[in-house]
DNA sequence: CGATTCCCCTGATAGC
DNA sequence: TGCTATCAGGGGAATC
């Protein structure tokens, strides 16, 4: 499921492969997910060039050379596909993953950015550029995780007015920190040694001070691993990130911890899973 | 303010 | 073998 290593992963690779490209048309078969409707999202992008790039928390943003922009949200299951006539019939492409295609935007010279979703969580919005930060999901996002604003000492002061509050469930909250879900708050508590269900107000100073840096370490990392993928995940040429090779505790219920042998396990908090190993993390 | 539940979807999995 | 019920999950909305 994308969270920020893995929209980062698709952003960098859109930004470099997609720069300049205009857009021809579009196709759908899963109208309910274009916004606000199928006919003014053509309306707005059928004929502008793709000028640059972003990402606000897990949105993607594509700005056009019209003054309208292209905001995607993959949810759990989407990702997107870039197909030229040189890598179309790609081995990569071939892989069941990448087989539901939605949508489609054909660009010049033959390109296509193909959005498979097989949960059909995703969508993607036009809608002017200036307003994409009132958009209400980018409205209200709180600071992204990767900002060099996101400090040490902003982490506390976010955390300053929630002690009575979960620790794993504040992490999950896009209003306060963007960009961390359900992969990387467990890889970041694991990391830093702290059960999920700990109230903040029983965190340490030291705690707080190593789960900051876990948080960024872990997000950092997985970029560098172009994501993780431990079911649909594809970067854009339909390739599997890396990181789930080197997961510690995510999804590895029943498995040994990588740094004691301790059996990892599961629980639950609000209705998300969480995974922890119940040796290395107190 | 926070906690809980529901919803959107459908492949995977467990139970029968 | 094949059917059916349940689950997973990002995040917005509704409800308590």
């Amino acid at each position: 499921m994308p969270e920020l290593p893995e929209v980062q992963t698709v952003v960098s690779q859109l930004a470099k492969k997609l720069a300049g490209d205009s857009i021809e048309n579009v196709w759908t078969d899963w109208p309910k997910a274009v916004r606000p409707s199928l006919a003014s999202f053509e309306k707005a992008v059928v004929g502008a060039r793709i000028a640059g790039t972003r990402r606000f928390g897990k949105h993607i943003v594509m700005d056009l050379d019209n003054g309208k922009s292209i905001v995607i949200h993959l949810k759990m299951t989407g990702h997107l596909l870039v197909k030229t006539s040189l890598n179309r019939s790609s081995k990569a492409f071939q892989d069941p993953y990448n087989q539901f295609i939605h949508h489609i935007l054909f660009l010049s010279q033959d390109k296509t950015l193909e959005f498979s979703d097989m949960r059909k969580f995703g969508w993607m919005e036009a809608v002017s550029t200036e307003k994409i930060g009132k958009l209400a999901g980018i409205q209200a996002l709180g600071i992204d995780a990767l900002s060099p604003n996101f400090t040490e000492k902003r982490f506390r002061e976010i955390l300053e007015k929630r002690k009575k509050r979960v620790i794993g469930v504040v992490l999950l909250e896009q209003n306060l920190i963007a960009g961390i879900g359900n992969i990387y708050r467990s890889e970041a508590l694991f990391n830093a040694g702290i059960l999920p269900d700990r109230t903040i107000e029983s965190l340490s100073d030291e705690e707080v001070g190593k789960l900051f840096r876990s948080i960024k370490m872990v997000l950092r990392r997985a970029i560098r691993y172009r994501g993780t993928s431990d079911g649909d995940f594809r970067d854009t040429d339909g390739v599997p990130g890396g990181f789930q090779r080197v997961l510690g505790v995510y999804g590895q219920t029943g498995k040994p911890c990588p740094k004691c042998g301790t059996i990892v396990r599961r629980m639950k908090l609000g209705q998300r899973s969480v995974f922890f190993c119940s040796h290395c993390q107190s």
